[in-house]
DNA sequence: ATCTAAATGAAAACGTTTTTCAATTAGCAA
DNA sequence: TTGCTAATTGAAAAACGTTTTCATTTAGAT
């Protein structure tokens, strides 16, 4: 429950959607964990707690939540489709390490600029961009030296 | 036949791979377009030729291709996975018309300072990105215009 | 021309996502 | 509170997309 379990319940409900068990514990399980979790990542957490929710719900779920733009998707780091709970700010971007998940956010991207260029020089209208750093966190590394030290 | 069939099939060899008529063929259809296409798109226009050709055989060539970094992956535009063939270049990013799928490609992105910040304040080892700007190209947008005309 | 490892096609297996449908439930009205 | 209704749910099946398996074919070296 560490981000903004409520605020996501009231924006669901202001959606016009309603507010129901298994929402809340799906909602509780995204917001409860800096990873991007997968939609079975996201089943399997909400699944131990509450048996009975199945993975259909999870789906759902996750369709009215992108749609509301409550999560966000990613795509880097392997699987095609993972999700976050959205951080406070608006527009933003993340740092993924590509071992253990952990995502960082930052908005300041600074590709104004170049979009303005490429907007000129390709008559494109540019409306929206992707932008996803990937690297390795300092406990990765530092998990890394050590085991390699061992060899 | 527009990009580096030529090249493409000489890296294939060099890689250790044997040049087959299939694997001449898909791609032959991936260069010989702009478009970025999703296995099955390549499937069906590789097919329209060679109707002996199956759906296995596109899904291996693209692996050995990805693995020789000959084409691209793009995940922005809907779809998962779409590949392109790779321009000449070598560290380049892609401007995609979410309405036809056209690419434009660019080079500079200009991201090493942006890239160091995150580094220095995260400390992550940072070692790659995933950049996509998306938009409508100028004949789509002028299609545009022209249907809202017509109501 | 012959040989062999690599490559192929077809079918089956597999994992993910969507659809269908009968049963349940949230949120409202009385 | 109680009942009503449309929204939501779970289970099963269908629909996809991708990978594996295996017997057959073929590229490329000899």
């Amino acid at each position: 429950m560490i981000y903004s379990d409520k605020t996501t319940e009231q924006e669901l409900r202001r959606g016009g959607y309603k507010l129901t068990t298994q929402r809340r514990a799906i909602i509780g399980t995204i917001a409860g964990t800096q990873e991007h979790l997968t939609p079975a990542a996201i089943y399997e957490r909400v699944h131990r707690k509450h048996p009975s929710i199945g993975l259909v719900t999870v789906y759902r779920t996750i369709d009215i939540l992108a749609e509301l733009g409550l999560i966000c998707e990613t795509h880097a780091g392997g699987s095609c489709r993972s999700y976050l709970m959205r951080r406070p700010s608006g527009h933003h971007h993340h740092l993924i390490c590509s071992d253990c998940g952990r995502v960082v956010d930052f908005t300041d991207c600074d590709l104004e600029k170049l979009e303005r260029r490429l907007a000129k020089e390709t008559n494109f209208k540019i409306n929206g961009h992707l932008l996803e750093f990937l690297g390795q966190c300092r406990e990765c590394s530092r998990k890394q030296k050590e085991q390699s030290r061992l060899c």
